[in-house]
DNA sequence: CTGGGGAGGGGGCCC
DNA sequence: CGGGCCCCCTCCCCA
């Protein structure tokens, strides 16, 4: 699970220093965000806009009966984008013609300057350059922090997590994406835009949504591999191993 | 102690 | 390239 956000941060995000003080403009949501304070706002988004949420039974689980957690989980978690995976491979076989020609027409091989490896075609010389540049790349690196990042938006989205340039106008505080100020923002409106379908429950948060509906299924997400017992969010299965497994002594 | 809600954070993907 | 959104996750707090 080599996700970043793992890294331990800040535990409180109180403490944190406020950058947006240190550099770069605050950036504010549109006003029309705080209209009607402390109202809800009247155009609260009806859960059918968002995609369908499941119930999970025991019969209809979306993910495989919870083998290994964190693993699976992830598995989950990248099959949702796995849609989009690999058009890269299109585009590489799709050689801007001229350049084609030019390299085509006067070799059989096409050798790479870096390392001298040939290639048959062109398109597997860029390939193979790719990875070069994939090992080079990885230069970007944040001046507040010792991550770095194969592209610059990738640092410029890690760096916002620094300099924390969407403020609340309300209280002050301070996001890192306008998206997360929206949210914080709810905290202020009372605004719920996600529905439980199975009960009277709104929530301001999808998120928090989707661990609701757990408390819904009969079989929860998170599964103990020692004694099966599921458990609704893995905070609360890690929980649960680190005080002793019933069925594990 | 356990389960659940609230709030917030990060990277990835799509447009 | 940037914004918006999605998903997953953590931490804190409370019943």
């Amino acid at each position: 699970m080599p996700r970043s956000f793992l890294v331990k941060k800040h535990s409180n995000s109180a403490k944190k220093p406020n950058y947006s003080e240190l550099e770069g403009p605050a950036v504010f949501i549109s006003p029309h965000i705080y209209h009607g304070l402390p109202l809800p706002l009247p155009e609260v988004r009806s859960p059918a806009a968002y995609s369908p949420i499941p119930v999970w039974t025991t019969s209809s689980l979306p993910l495989s009966p919870v083998s290994g957690y964190p693993s699976s989980l992830s598995d989950a978690s990248s099959k949702d984008h796995s849609g989009s995976e690999s058009p890269r491979s299109d585009e590489d076989e799709r050689l801007p013609g001229k350049l084609a020609e030019a390299h085509g027409a006067e070799a059989e091989k096409f050798q790479c300057a870096v390392c001298g490896k040939a290639y048959s075609t062109y398109s597997g010389l860029l390939k193979h350059k790719q990875l070069h540049c994939d090992q080079a790349r990885k230069n970007f690196s944040c001046k507040f922090c010792d991550k770095q990042y194969v592209s610059l938006g990738a640092l410029k989205m890690h760096i916002r997590t620094h300099t924390l340039p969407c403020v609340c106008k309300i209280c002050g505080k301070a996001f890192s994406r306008p998206w997360l100020l929206q949210g914080h923002i709810r905290t202020h409106t009372g605004e719920k835009p996600f529905s439980c379908p199975h009960c009277s429950r709104a929530f301001a948060d999808r998120s928090n949504l989707r661990a609701h509906l757990q408390t819904h299924s009969d079989v929860k997400k998170y599964q103990c591999l020692s004694c099966s017992k599921t458990f609704s969010r893995m905070s609360l299965l890690h929980k649960h191993q680190e005080s002793g497994c019933c069925a594990a002594h």
